[in-house]
DNA sequence: CATGAATGAGGGTTCATTCAT
DNA sequence: TATGAATGAACCCTCATTCAT
C-alpha cells in the first residue's frame, strides 16, 4: 500500500520516460501536428493532463525529444572523431555509429521540416539550434581537412551543409518510397558523392 | 466606356492569378495546414469566397500550384536535354534553366515533405507523381550515361534521388538559415559533389 | 434591334414568371433551404442578379409562390361551393377540383412544415395566412352544416383542421414513402373518415 | 470534500442529459438546420466542443434523441395492446398513455418533415425507421381489427398512415397556431373520425 | 435592365490546454 | 500527484446578396 516502503515490489512507472517515448514514436509516424495529445497520452498509458506536468505545451515536448536526440549524436561524434586519424575515416566511422540511431534521426528530418512550417518562433529556433550542433562539428572537421589538405578547397559551410542533407536523404528521405537502404548502402553512396565524384577517372 | 479604347484606365484584375500568387506565396511562407484560406484571401485581396469560385477546395487549390510547377520543370528539361552531347553537359544546362525559376521550386520542396505528412491520400499521389516526373528523367539519363561510361557503375535510381535532394537542398533548404547562394555557387557545388569529388586526386 | 418595333418575331421573354416557375419547381422539389439561388437561376435560365429585380429575397419569392397557390385554391373553393347544396355534396366536389391541382398542394404542404422551422417571423406569418384562408372556408362551411343538421354537434374549427391535414395527408404525405394515391383513393379515405366512420354500423 | 457524505452539497451535472434536453428543445423550436451547434452549447450552458465529447456529429446528437422517443413510444404500445380486448379500447388505450409524452412526440413530428428534406441518407433512413415502427404496429392491428370485423374492410396501410397523421396533428401541428388540445378533446376528436364519422346517422 | 463574379457572415468540427476531483 | 471531462478558438466551406459592367 506503500509505495515507498522498503522493498517496493512494483517499481514506481517512470511516468516522464513514458511520455517521451510515446510522443517520439507518434511524432515519428505520423508528424507533429498530426500527432494529438490525445494520442501521446493513450500511446503512453497515462492521463492526457499528466503529460502536462512535465511539459508545458505540445511544442516544448517535442523540443526535449528534439534536444534528447541531437546530444545523442553529439556524443557519438565526440567519441569517434580522432584526429589522428585521417578526414574520410572519422567520416565514415562516425557515420557508421550514427546508422545505429538511424530512426531517430529519422524523426529528426521528418520533423525538422514540419517545424519550420508550423512551429512558434521559439519552436523553430529550437530546430536550428539541433541542426547547428551537427553543422558546426562538420564545419569544424571539414575546415580541419582542408587545412591538411585532405580534400579540396570549398566552401566548408555549403559542403558540410550538403554532407548532412545527403545523409539525411540516404537514412530517412528514401524510406517514404522505397525500401530502407542497407547500411552498405547508404556508405557506399556517401564515399561515391563524397570521396569519388561520379564521373569516371 | 469602352474597356478596348486607347489609354484603357484600369486594367481589369485577374482574381485567379492573385489567389495563386497568393497562395503560392502563403504555402510557400507557412506550409500547407499553417496557410488559412483567410490568409490567402487576404494576401490576395479578394473575399474568402472568390477563392471557391476558382477551386473547390484547399486541397485543390494546392495541387494546382503544384503542377504548375512540374509542368514548367518538364517543359525545361525537354528543350534542354540533347543527347548528341554528354552528360553532364545535358545536367549543367538543364540546371542552369532550373535555377531560373528557383523561387517556384522552392514551394515545391517546402511542401513535398508536409504533404506526406498531413496530405490526403489525393495529395500525396499528386506530390508522389511530381517527383517522379523529375526522378524519371533523372534514371533515364543516369542509366544513359553509365551506358555509354560518362560516369561510373552505379545504382542509377539512389544516384538520381541524390542528385536530386542536392539540388533541392541547394536551392531551397539552404536559404531557410542562410543567405540564398548564387547560380554560379550552386552550379560549382554539384559539380564537386557529381563530377569530382571531394578528395584531392 | 428594337426590341419593341412593330410586329416583333420574338416575344419577349416573361422573365418573371420563369423565376417563378423555377422556384416553384426546385421548392417542391428540394424544398426551401436546399433550393439555392443559384439553381433557380440556372433552372429559370436567367442571370442570378434578375431574381433580384422581381424579388428582394428568396424568402420574398418564396411567400409570392405561395400566395398564388392559396390564390388559386381560393378561386376554386368559391366557384364549386352552392349552398343550395348538402355539405358533404359541396365537399367532394370542392376536393374532385382541388385534386386536380395536386402537385402544386404538395409544394404547399412540404414547405408549411419548412418555412415554419427557418422562416423569419415575417414568412411564418405569411404561411399561416395561407393557412387560415382555407381552414377558415371550411370553418364556415362546417357550421353552417351543423346548423343545417347534415353533420353532428362538434368543435368546427379542429374539425376543420384535422380535413385539412387529412387531404394533406393522402395527396401529399403519402407520396414521400408510396406511390401517390389515386384520385378515387383519395375520395373514398375520406369518405371514410369524415362521413362514415371506422366502426361497423 | 466527501461527495457522499449527507447533506451532499452540489449533486453533480449529468452534461450528456443537459445536452439532450437542451437539442431536443432546440430542434423542437426551431427545427434541425436552425439549430445551431452553439446555440446548443449556450442552451445547455456547456463548452461547444462538450458535445462533442458525447456525440460524433450534429446529426448523430438528433438521431440519439429519435431513437429515444420511438423506444418509448414502442413500450408503451407493447405494455397497453391487449388482443383479449377490442380494437378501440386498445386504441384508446394507447393514445391515454402516448399523450403523457406529447411534448416529445412533437418534436418527432416537427422535425420528420425537416429530415425528410434535409437530412443525409442516414438520418432519412432513421426517421423512416421511427414511423415504419408505428406505423407498422397500427397496421397489424388495423388488419386483425378487419378480420375480427370490428371495423370495416379497408386498406389497412392508408387507414393506419391517416390515423397516425391525425395523432400528429392533434398533439403537435395544431399547436402552432392554437393553444394545445386537451387529452380530453384529442380523444374525442380520434373518435369522432375513426370510430362514428361526422354524418348525422 | 440583365448579369454573374465577388463577397463574408455563419455553419459544423477539431484539438491543445485547463482544472475540479 | 494524476486524471480526463470540459472548453473555445480557429479551421474549411456554403450561399444569399450586392454591384460594377
Amino acid at each position: 500500500m506503500d509505495k515507498r516502503g522498503e522493498g517496493r515490489i512494483i517499481p514506481p512507472v517512470d511516468r516522464k520516460k513514458q511520455v517521451l517515448e510515446a510522443a517520439t514514436q507518434s511524432f515519428s509516424l505520423f508528424g507533429y501536428k498530426a500527432t494529438t495529445m490525445d494520442q501521446v497520452a493513450k500511446i503512453a498509458n497515462v492521463g492526457k493532463g499528466t503529460i502536462y506536468t512535465f511539459f508545458d505545451t505540445k511544442e516544448q515536448l517535442f523540443d526535449e525529444i528534439l534536444l534528447d536526440v541531437i546530444s545523442e549524436m553529439k556524443k557519438i561524434i565526440e567519441r569517434e572523431v580522432d584526429h589522428q586519424k585521417v578526414f574520410f575515416d572519422n567520416l565514415f566511422r562516425v557515420l557508421d555509429s550514427l546508422l545505429e540511431f538511424r530512426s531517430e534521426h529519422e524523426l529528426l528530418v521528418k520533423l525538422s521540416q514540419e517545424v519550420r512550417d508550423f512551429g512558434t518562433p521559439q519552436s523553430q529556433e529550437a530546430m536550428t539550434r539541433v541542426e547547428s550542433v551537427i553543422l558546426n562539428y562538420l564545419d569544424k572537421e571539414v575546415k580541419h581537412a582542408i587545412l591538411h589538405q585532405e580534400i579540396r578547397e570549398c566552401d566548408s559551410e555549403i559542403v558540410s551543409f550538403l554532407m548532412f542533407k545527403m545523409y539525411i536523404a540516404l537514412t530517412s528521405e528514401w524510406n517514404k518510397i522505397h525500401e530502407p537502404l542497407s547500411k552498405q548502402q547508404i556508405q557506399e553512396h556517401i564515399r561515391l558523392f563524397l570521396e569519388e565524384g561520379l564521373a569516371v577517372q
